[in-house]
DNA sequence: GTCTATAACATGATAGAC
DNA sequence: GTCTATCATGTTATAGAC
């Protein structure tokens, strides 16, 4: 339209460089939780994001400074402290509330059983996770062991129902899930009650 | 050695075609467990195997059917019909047990979230796996559900301890975590006891 | 039958014109 | 600042020499 160097009140060039940046970040989410990271291609993002290939690398510098920035690792601290209030935190934190789960996650989710880097933030990240029911755990024995226990029983759960689309589990209203699923969990994080 | 076309009494031509074949199928069985699917090349698979990277070609025509070869899909069928046999026996068959998984099922899951072909085939054998269960469940509302929640259960802890190498279940004795988990297990599957 | 050489293609990354 | 053109590499797959 015009021609010109002169920053219009509301977008000035800064903005629009945020604006565009904002929306490859999205995109390269998207498709990063779609297809994981080695079959995302920097290509595939621009053009999803309506940009040439050489902007995003030049924004970001390379597809796993991308991958890292978008995906925002998320640090999901488990803090309570009371036995009974555990479960009902577990349940709601980890994605039942199926479906509420954020895209950044679903992407190093897809990713982390073949991209190493991957792997290592939700090594670390299910490693917090662990420590953090651990402690809020009812005096038993081998804590870590049933926080792991858990995590990595929601974590299947996850998988099955967002990256998988096991049926049974598609179309089950997530409080439902979550009503069968508490006693399971209590019987994990106490050994009788 | 000899020059020759002379076949030895106990190597013939057709068996020494057979063994590289089987060791081939042995080295791209290790590989697609460890690096999934995309990152696993021909070239690596033949390297390991002593062999040239075209005879594997050759021999299997294309990466996707050598994988299929490979990787070989076991049934897993859940065949106990009465409600407490059931639990004891998904303990047993799904890995705990653990680290008794065949190297062939750690390929198709270390694949199953990056690569379309193997989510299908885990899709459709965790599919069957959760009819069987549900069929041989005790009477209790939504059967499937509840045996698509073990299923997964059970998959989740699977990846977490062979896949992702989370410290409290690799450092704890299989019949351990058996014995924690059974509770859980037989809470998803009956609603009280 | 086995392997060398190469085709045909896609990728991440870079250099330089506009 | 943005994009065209290209590089360097690595992939599956094929053709042909030995």
């Amino acid at each position: 339209m015009s021609t010109s160097h002169q920053p219009r009140p509301h977008q000035s060039r800064a903005d629009r460089r945020r604006a565009t940046e904002a929306r490859i970040l999205e995109c390269a989410r998207e498709l990063f939780a779609e297809k994981g990271f080695d079959r995302t291609t920097i290509r595939a993002v621009a053009s999803a994001a309506g940009v040439d290939p050489a902007l995003v690398m030049q924004y970001f510098g390379s597809k796993r400074e991308l991958f890292t920035q978008a995906v925002q690792a998320i640090p999901a601290v488990p803090t309570a402290t009371h036995a009974e209030a555990l479960v009902d935190e577990l349940l709601a934190t980890l994605g039942l509330k199926l479906g509420g789960l954020p895209e950044g996650a679903l992407a190093m989710m897809r990713s982390m059983l073949t991209d190493p880097a991957a792997a290592d933030q939700v090594r670390a990240t299910l490693g917090r996770q662990i420590d953090g029911i651990a402690a809020a755990m009812p005096a038993t024995e081998d804590p870590e062991l049933r926080a792991a226990l858990v995590v990595t029983t929601l974590l299947g759960i996850t998988i099955g129902h967002q990256l998988l689309g096991l049926a049974p589990l598609r179309d089950t209203p997530a409080d439902r899930v979550a009503d069968i699923l508490r006693p399971a969990i209590k019987a994990l994080t106490g050994p009788a009650d």
